[in-house]
DNA sequence: CTGAAAGCGCTTACAG
DNA sequence: CTGAAAGCGCTTACAG
């Protein structure tokens, strides 16, 4: 890799000259200046922008913690925040939320020790350790949290979802549909999966419908057994619901999978709907209704932000002030039909 | 953020002493090393590794050139490989596959102007453009290329899977099962999706079966309908196949849809055989039957390799000297049996 | 043990 | 227009 010291020796010149020169700075003659830009050309020379983050302070590098992209959902978010991170010079150092959780304190350190100017946060369903909040108090540089927020981030910028209308939405559909008795399984220990079943319960209430304990079912994590596990138990009680509300579509595809292991047609015996609008969720049969969620633009915004706290204008914002205080944006939700939800069985009370 | 130079004034002590004290070196009295070290904690003091970067000509940084990651193979590649670099002290610049083919020299300048050690290029279907193959050859770092090869990458290292071998197993399931009639969806465009067919091809003739250019098919990419409409027509003509084998696990989740949608009963009136093992593989009513692949390990070991041309030896790796010359690693896949293949149905010659 | 100085690859006032 | 010099935040021989 050549260096500016060699380019200005191979010119004849100083470097100072090949400095203005390359930069397109004034304070160099026109031959000169082509002179140098073609010896630089020739010798493939690429300025150490290492440097330039030690001169000017900005490292053009924020941290993402990043949840298990093991979906279209979380691969939205992450390419949106790249595409407005790359449109502003801005690149990304990527580290799995996973190794946040278990060795939290070394990865801020180590983003810290590579200046990064900034950080966006996007965790899983995991609580980080308090060694990781502890040192996120010391990081002293902005901080933007995305899709899900936990206990000891309430002082940073949140860009996420309308979560707490999703879960009023699938009620309304299904209400809409004839449906009363509706279960919902949920995921309490993250504040998305709260939301949705704060949700889940205004909807109810409003539309005057009792919340049945025996009803409403609470995971630990998606992925597993356990949602199976509570569709089946939903299906199977004495008087069955005739419709479930999944936390997301992973949740909904297990209620699917119940179903269809249980001989119920959906959505002739029970309605489902997920959250998300994962690819999945069309193509799988029945379609899936969802909630959808709108994951690029919840990424773009979330890198918008950050740029904007950091004084970079994002491209599409333009020159508009940044607003004062905490943001905290929830990116809309709407209801997506497919094929899993339908009129209520009649006969039933 | 606090600099040497300040920890030093404060605690009455040269600069150097300071580096010597922090870094762990000798030259410096055991008292002043502890007044230096509780100083720089009290502080926060956190070393710039920029400057050690441009000091040892390393950044320990590798640069990512990624897949979608919409779903979890992506995921889990990833994973592996952040996982690897992590422990090397190494971390990764992520740029999206995406812009590398829309504006790939670009990508690939700052890749060197960022000055990293070395490229992990996770390609998706689509080929990059000419001008990012020509910056790539004047990138003079080590290169490792993963999953998927394409026309102008011969020089460099890959790590990826056993396609070929996964192809032949499809095909040996299927006619352990009694089928004869084999039809493909596949996907030439791809270094994946040929040797894939090749092994497919392979498997059929030493079946000694034929393989019947009206059940070869042909999609350009999948996640689109393509897929959904081959398999469609497919199972709509006058002599149907009895089962297909699928690119991947999404084209073998549209074919499951149009059997569906056509009233085909899988695997009663046809099998299916995915590709991938993907989290949605064992969700989906009938389970997918699928050529399992490893991505953790491939990531991995891509990363692992990496490191290797880096000359930092991987963790797991020990003190084993790296192969010589051009390593093609393809990690094995194995049948994951689920519910999508049954005998071949009978009453057919 | 301790400090002053050179150097990594640049940029940027400041002289000539 | 051009060059010599200081400085960014460090490390590392080299003197004292």
């Amino acid at each position: 890799m050549s260096s500016l010291a060699e380019i200005a020796r191979i010119c004849g010149v100083s470097i100072g000259a090949t400095s203005k020169a390359l930069s397109g700075k004034p304070g160099v003659s026109e031959a000169t200046r082509q002179r140098i830009l073609s010896v630089a050309a020739q010798h493939n020379y690429r300025p150490n922008r290492l440097v330039h983050a030690i001169q000017s302070g900005r490292s053009l590098t924020v941290g993402l913690t990043c949840n298990d992209f093991r979906d279209d959902f979380s691969g939205r978010i992450v390419e949106g925040m790249l595409e407005v991170l790359y449109g502003a010079d801005y690149d990304a150092i990527v580290i799995s939320w996973d190794l946040c959780v278990h060795e939290g304190e070394k990865v801020l350190r180590t983003f810290a020790e590579r200046r990064v100017d900034g950080l966006l946060m996007f965790p899983p369903a995991d609580q980080p350790s308090q060694a990781y909040l502890q040192e996120l108090k010391s990081f002293h540089r902005p901080i933007v949290v995305v899709d899900q927020t936990f206990a000891g981030v309430e002082d940073y910028d949140f860009v996420g979802s309308q979560d707490f209308e999703g879960g009023v939405l699938a009620v309304d559909h299904l209400v809409a549909l004839g449906h009363r008795d509706i279960a919902n399984i949920g995921l309490r220990k993250t504040s998305t999966g709260r939301a949705r079943l704060e949700g889940f319960r205004a909807g109810m209430q409003r539309h005057g419908l009792a919340v049945h304990d025996k009803w409403m079912r609470e995971i630990q994590r998606y992925g597993t057994e356990e949602a199976y596990r509570h569709a089946k138990e939903l299906l199977q009680g004495p008087t069955p619901p005739t419709a479930i509300v999944a936390f997301n579509d992973w949740v909904a595809m297990d209620v699917l999978a119940a179903a269809h292991d249980l001989g119920r047609r959906v959505p002739q015996d029970v309605s489902i709907v997920g959250f998300a609008d994962l690819k999945v969720a069309s193509v799988v049969r029945p379609r899936l209704t969802t909630v959808a969620q709108d994951p690029s633009t919840i990424g773009r915004r979330a890198a918008g932000r950050l740029l904007e706290l950091l004084g970079v204008m994002a491209p599409e914002t333009g020159g508009e002030p940044a607003p004062e205080g905490l943001v905290c944006d929830r990116v809309p939700v709407r209801l997506a039909p497919g094929e899993s939800c339908g009129p209520a069985p009649s006969g039933r009370v």
